[in-house]
DNA sequence: CAGTGGATCCACT
DNA sequence: GTGGATCCACTGT
């Protein structure tokens, strides 16, 4: 499992680089979340990345407006947006800034404080399911719109930071097409995960919903 | 395990 | 008015 976990912050310039070379590079590190009730500290095992201006994936494809604003500002910001009208994802903006690109943290095993996660994650019929998907890992961490904009790379007892961790082994790094992205074909092979990880959210396609009457 | 439909609301057109 | 970078309960095999 994990040797020996690296607690130091990531710096910027990690984030600092074309998003496709940040994105597998988030493996194994880990995001902490410090609530009042204490730290819950998450090991990134799934993300995928999302290249704004080439990108019709992308909320920044469109151009910049208040709800991607931090997507076009400096690498290492926390974009946090709400969908389905119940659920937040969480991304982590790369470089070069203003470019728009952003990496969605989509799943991850949670190593400390696990015990305030479960109360988020009522559902999660094991810990392996406390943050499968990128909706359940930022309710497991408790992350809102309260916090997009905060600077995953700020010295100190942040709300939410980056920490080096442990990555992976570049062998034990898979790549596939992105889960349910509209305008997507699947042409676009940008979602990460760690192999043979129980903690990484099966792959569905897109699938356009009807309209109730 | 696969497939289906409901929940719920904000951003954008 | 439209549709979404999702999750969950439920059905059937």
């Amino acid at each position: 499992m994990i040797a020996t976990l690296d607690r130091t912050p990531l710096p910027r310039a990690f984030f600092d680089r074309p998003v496709l070379d940040v994105a597998p590079d988030l493996l194994g590190r880990i995001v902490v979340r410090t609530t009042p009730d204490g730290p819950i500290a998450l090991r990134l095992t799934e993300v995928e990345a999302y290249d704004g201006p080439s990108d019709p994936g992308s909320h920044a494809y469109r151009g910049r407006t208040p709800r991607n604003d931090v997507m076009f500002g400096p690498p290492g910001h926390v974009y946090v947006y709400f969908t389905y009208g119940m659920w937040h994802c969480m991304n982590l903006v790369c470089g070069p800034g203003g470019r728009a690109s952003a990496v969605l943290l989509r799943a991850g095993e949670i190593i400390e404080g696990a015990e305030l996660t479960r109360k988020r994650r009522l559902s999660a019929r094991n810990d392996k399911e406390l943050a499968k998907g990128p909706a359940r890992l930022a309710t497991a961490l408790d992350v809102d719109r309260s916090l997009d904009g905060t600077d995953a790379c700020a010295a100190g007892d942040t709300p939410l930071r980056a920490l080096t961790g442990t990555p992976v082994p570049p062998d034990q790094v898979r790549n596939g097409p992105r889960t349910g992205v509209a305008g997507d074909g699947g042409v676009h092979p940008w979602r990460f995960w760690i192999a043979n990880d129980p903690t990484v959210s099966p792959y569905r396609a897109h699938t356009p919903r009807r309209r109730r009457s």
